[in-house]
RNA sequence: GCUCCCAUCGUCUAGAGGCCUAGGACACAGCCCUCUCAAGGCUGGUACGAGGGUUCGAAUCCCUCUGGGAGCGCCA
């Protein structure tokens, strides 16, 4: 803490260190990994975060687009911050100024927006933090910890090729650690002198403890030739200043992990608590690609999920509480645990987040579906501004929906003109016979002292009996009549929605048509 | 190639040596309910990657193999 302290101030680039929480916290025991029997340095760890605020990060690149691998080790470090009462930073890792995207930048802020992730902190932008990567690369290569290497490009390929040829893993062979001169012409990188001997164990909240040699890894660049650091190091510097605590990420940074904290300690700073989370696969097991999830987040808010219900998802996996599979994000604060998530990989399940769409879709209130649906809605160009009636909309549909999308497509009909009807759904219930059957409806429904949907029931029961006929002799002609389709909610909570005016302009209309037919 | 990680139904998972002739969920099939579509209820099939150990006893512990993944970049 001390050290992480004496990097933190009198420079215009800090960040509002979080004000001294020295509360500890009682549940920090739960960082004991669940597989203790591995962990020997258990204790250590524990005592290392017991006395400070737990602060976990999401730290993406604005390279690609915000999918949903990215989204759920948001959700898990969001999570995790909530459950401790801790702080949840959100962190832009831009420094790849080639290949990041102020559209990408936007994605992550409206996505992490939209899901309802909101950052206590940040965001924070690593391109903005230039000088103070410079300051400690500069105290770095001071100290010894670094050094400029006059490497040309050429000379790393072909020193990587040969490496490959003999079956070797490609390495920097560290050339240039003791040189003395500069050389001429060459503009040179900046790498940190990993420890030669020894080994780095990265202590894993998920994983266990993860030994790795130090002779396994070589001195990376931490500088490029043009003075602007690299990712690792950033990471590093950042994690510190930010006197993050919790590290959660993918587990494709295991690997990455071990330099990471021997730059921390050549820093004088205690490795925050890792935790490594498995990777997302697409539905065929294969890596997550465009073709499966790895769209823009946002595609789901077009595709008519619920941010509720994506977030459900993706907490499943890898990670369950008991039988339960529907989980509200209050019930997601108060159960989930780091240490309860999987250690292998799992396969995104589109049958499955529908499903559970659905069930956040029944599960919420009409009001709450109100204006999702209109944003649904005014995608297809139907302008609505009537809130009652899209929550009495909601209400009617929402258990016959597993999109959002969806249910505004089947609810047209109660917001604008029907544009003909269904051609199968028409020959076969508007038809000679169902004409009489319709002018009845017409007749009693015009009768109607109420127009409620108890009411309405009544007035279409009399009608079969009368006409001596089931129900669905009835019903389905006066759902194709209104709807233009044969599947509609109930047909008494349908007319109730539409309104009379309109059931009867439409009844009468579909009247016509079986006469026709 | 080297290093590291992972391994239960098609998929997500439960399972920390006996409670497992392996439980739940999605999907699928059938039935029930029913004015359509849903929702809901009931029923059904399919899994411990292989081989060795340890043990009275292993899905659970150990080893090997196999399979999958990640990293090895002046990308993040």
């Amino acid at each position: 803490m001390d050290q992480v302290a004496r990097h933190s101030h009198g420079r215009g680039h800090r960040f509002n260190p979080c004000t001294a929480h020295h509360l500890s916290s009682p549940c920090d025991a739960d960082f004991v990994p669940r597989r203790v029997h591995k962990s020997i340095r258990t204790q250590e760890f524990q005592a290392a975060s017991s006395h400070m605020s737990v602060r976990t990060r999401f730290a993406p690149s604005p390279t690609g687009m915000l999918h949903i691998g990215g989204v759920r080790t948001a959700l898990f470090s969001w999570l995790y911050a909530k459950r401790h009462a801790g702080t949840f930073v959100l962190r832009i890792e831009d420094t790849d100024r080639e290949r990041s995207t102020d559209e990408a930048t936007q994605v992550i802020l409206d996505g992490m927006e939209w899901l309802g992730l909101s950052a206590d902190e940040g965001p924070f932008y690593q391109t903005r933090r230039m000088d103070r990567y410079r300051e400690v690369l500069a105290k770095f290569v001071q100290d010894g910890h670094a050094y400029r290497c006059y490497c040309t490009k050429e000379e790393l390929a072909e020193m990587r090729s040969r490496q490959e040829a003999a079956k070797q893993k490609p390495r920097y062979d560290g050339t240039c650690r003791h040189r003395t001169e500069p050389r001429p012409g060459v503009d040179p990188v900046i790498r940190f002198a990993n420890p030669v001997d020894g080994s780095v164990i990265v202590e894993d909240v998920i994983h266990g403890n993860v030994e790795f040699q130090n002779t396994e890894l070589d001195d990376l660049i931490i500088a490029r030739s043009d003075g602007t650091p690299t990712y690792n190091f950033c990471v590093v510097v950042d994690d510190m200043d930010m006197k993050i605590t919790h590290v959660i990420r993918g587990d494709d940074h295991l690997n990455n992990t071990p330099r990471q904290i021997n730059m921390l300690k050549a820093l004088g700073s205690t490795p925050p608590v890792y935790a490594h989370v498995p990777m997302i696969l697409g539905a065929d097991g294969a890596k997550l690609s465009k073709r499966h999830g790895a769209v823009s987040v946002l595609q789901y808010r077009e595709e008519g999920f619920l941010p509720s219900a994506l977030l459900n998802y993706l907490v499943r996996l890898g990670w369950s509480h008991g039988d339960q599979e529907v989980f509200t994000l209050e019930e997601m604060q108060a159960l989930f645990d780091i240490k309860d998530v999987n250690k292998s990989a799992s396969a995104f399940n589109p049958d499955k987040l529908l499903w559970l769409n659905q069930q956040h879709i029944m599960r919420s209130t009409p009001q709450s579906l109100a204006p999702h649906l209109q944003f649904q809605f005014a995608a297809l160009g139907v302008a609505v501004e009537d809130n009652a009636k899209l929550a009495a909309v909601a209400k009617a549909q929402q258990e016959r929906a597993k999109t959002l999308k969806e249910m505004a497509q089947n609810s047209v009909f109660f917001f604008a003109e029907l544009k003909g009807y269904d051609e199968k759904a028409a020959k076969k219930n508007l038809t000679a016979e169902s004409a009489p059957v319709l002018a009845a409806v017409h007749e009693r429904l015009s009768a109607l002292p109420q127009w409620n949907a108890a009411a309405i029931h009544d007035a279409v029961n009399s009608v079969a009996a009368a006409l001596n006929v089931g129900l669905g002799k009835v019903a389905q002609p006066i759902r194709v009549a209104v709807s233009g389709t044969s599947v509609s909610p109930p047909i008494d909570v349908t007319l109730e929605v539409l309104g009379r005016e309109t059931t009867l302009l439409r009844i009468d209309a579909a009247r016509k048509v079986a006469l026709a037919a």
